[in-house]
DNA sequence: GTTCGTGCAAACGGTTTGCAACAAT
DNA sequence: ATTGTTGCAAACCGTTTGCACGAAC
């Protein structure tokens, strides 16, 4: 993802692309892991030395509001998934690392028994463990 | 639940039953509610007015090792579950409330195409709006 | 009399907020 | 000139911890 098209996404949402909100987008967007906002604030800060915690709360909460992300309450603390289509979540008890699970690749059947609630969305959360393939 | 229930039940799972311990289990234990550590406090302390949250945090943590609830990191902050057999979770988008999902009510096909990872344990968590039932 | 349980208050980690400085329009 | 963005530090909330007292074995 470029600059640039950050910089559009941004627009689009009606965010104003300033250079820090480029660079935290550009960070969370373009990365397949599920980031905390500490996370978040080290690895902008590799690009932009001189950011603040608050400046990543806030923008991060922005796009969250402006449906550029999601958050989940994972584990201890927030993590921000830039994916914000439909899928589920495979989280290693060990690591606590989270993969995403395409959407198709599973399904749930029974929902229509739910008969006292409408249902808006769902999602699997799978836990165990990834299998190694060092060697 | 009586008392009587609670006691063998504690010590069935090696924690001594204090009257404390028995107060906090009497209320968490028979509860279809998803208490945060502040509601369970709320509520022992009506029975019990003199307990200080450290001793609710210590005991919940300590029911939660023993395998007496489950805790569950939805929303801010941590929930306890005193449902310990599978079950999956809807959860009420506007007002927080949770409840459970019997098992055998949905079901999930695909998990078998998972081939990178060894699955301990999934959940559904279903996100929507209780019908309400009143009038 | 040693171990265990409890209360208090302080500490903690993640997150939000108030405010003053600053940049953009 | 008004509005939007940032940094800092303080506040905040949920949770854990250190310590001293008291109860249970």
């Amino acid at each position: 993802m470029t600059d640039i098209e950050v910089v559009d996404l941004l627009r689009a949402h009606g965010i104003r692309p300033s250079a820090h909100r480029v660079a935290i987008a550009l960070y969370v967007l373009g990365n397949e892991t599920h980031p905390s906002a500490e996370t978040v604030l080290r690895n902008v800060r590799e690009r932009l030395p001189v950011i603040s915690r608050a400046t990543v709360y806030n923008t991060l909460n922005l796009m969250n509001e402006k449906g550029l992300l999601r958050q989940h309450p994972f584990g201890p603390g927030t993590v921000f998934d830039s994916n914000v289509s439909r899928h589920h979540h495979f989280i290693d008890s060990e690591t606590g690392e989270m993969r995403d699970v395409p959407w198709e690749k599973l399904s749930v059947s029974g929902l229509d028994s739910i008969k006292d609630a409408e249902i808006t969305d769902y999602m699997i959360v799978i836990r165990g463990r990834f299998k190694k393939r060092e060697a």
